[in-house]
DNA sequence: TAGATTGTTAATCGATTAACAATC
DNA sequence: TAGATTGTTAATCGATTAACAATC
């Protein structure tokens, strides 16, 4: 039985995929956990560990074939076989990452749909991807086989949206909203991204880094 | 000296803060732990331990009032003060994001400014927010003395946007490229969100989950 | 009082860091 | 061979979970 990679584990290799990617287009040929672990922000011991979560990548003494890594990070977390992903909800951010990523070709997915439910909203919207209205998500799903969905709609419909997702048959979701939402689907993935939670998160920070003093509920 | 909380923990004060907020406004007015633990998706010991950091919030075998909880947040946390921001980079992300915060009207921070280091581009843009030449970030910074910064760059300018920020004064970054930004001053905080890596993460937990039989590196 | 539910201490779990052996 | 650097095992650290005492 093959153990599954850690969430964190899986976030660098993700960042490090991007990292090496870039050096690739760059000419680099090798580089070592030493520099990577600079680059990134860790340690050369975490580069090290991470990579070979995915079976040995290098040979000792030499740094890493930067080609080599890329192929055993692509096979290993399957990113040549392309995704198919839809946005659920074109508002302001939806459109946007809409616009993102029908620019960018990222290898690794493809967009192929957006949904929104106003209808008159969806009228004025023109992009090079199909665009179809919410109450077709299930239908579009099952028909061109998506397999990830980006949620962009507002909280409150969170939720019902990312069932609809499912019953498609979706099995990642990515979560633009700050609701958390759950399904009964054992085989679906859920990742979210919070934009005003990460703002209050840094907020916070800023603010118990400068409140040295205040200790509060002194028992006596 | 007060023991500054843990990063998992903020992040879900966070989420915490802002599913009380729709509680209030709803009218509820008091909530069990355990009850928060389903809607939020942690077990009713991590929201009690979690909250527990700020200092007692309860009485025991009463529910929490939320708004003593809210009350409690929003001083520990700093959510009364409101922070001011600005976005650098007015591309796809960037400029949804200036209509986003400059519709929603979070309480806990303000967005006052908006770079752009395309001319022409910033001549095409009209917000209710002010716009500036990129050339202009450590000024306006400084003068308008903001105090957060969200960097939607192409992610070869992030690292020097980054330091121009800091630069100007401001003590923490959202960095929505997949850059790796550090800054040399202690006092800065960085968050990141790199939405092609969560969904790379995403496709890589489906690609995992179903490569059941794959066995690499077989010792024999 | 009895039931409910908080706050906190203790136990477990997992991830990161360190150390080092293996090896090119 | 000696120097460099990987891969892996062991040690540390921190976060989550569990248990329960405190108390309204």
């Amino acid at each position: 039985m093959e153990k599954s990679l850690p969430i964190p584990v899986l976030c660098r290799l993700s960042s490090l995929y991007d990292y090496l990617t870039n050096l690739h287009k760059k000419g680099v040929s090798r580089i070592s956990s030493n520099e990577l672990g600079m680059v990134l922000g860790q340690t050369s011991h975490t580069i090290r560990k991470d990579i070979s979560f995915l079976g040995a990548a290098g040979t000792a003494g030499t740094k890493y074939s930067i080609d080599d890594l890329l192929a055993l990070l692509t096979d290993r977390l399957g990113f040549n076989q392309v995704k198919k992903c839809c946005i659920v909800g074109l508002g302001r951010i939806g459109s946007a990452l809409m616009e993102h990523f029908s620019v960018y070709d990222q290898q690794e997915f493809r967009l192929v749909a957006g949904f929104e439910s106003n209808i008159n909203r969806l009228e004025t919207l023109h992009s090079p991807i199909a665009l179809y209205p919410a109450y077709r998500i299930e239908e579009i799903i099952r028909q061109m086989r998506i397999e990830l969905a980006m949620i962009a709609v507002p909280p409150q419909n969170a939720q019902e949206v990312a069932d609809r997702c499912c019953g498609g048959g979706v099995t990642g979701i990515l979560n633009f909203t700050p609701t958390v939402v759950k399904v009964d689907n054992e085989a679906v993935f859920i990742r979210s991204i919070d934009i005003s939670g990460e703002l209050r998160v840094l907020s916070a920070l800023l603010h118990t880094s400068t409140t040295i003093i205040q200790q509060p509920f002194e028992k006596e």
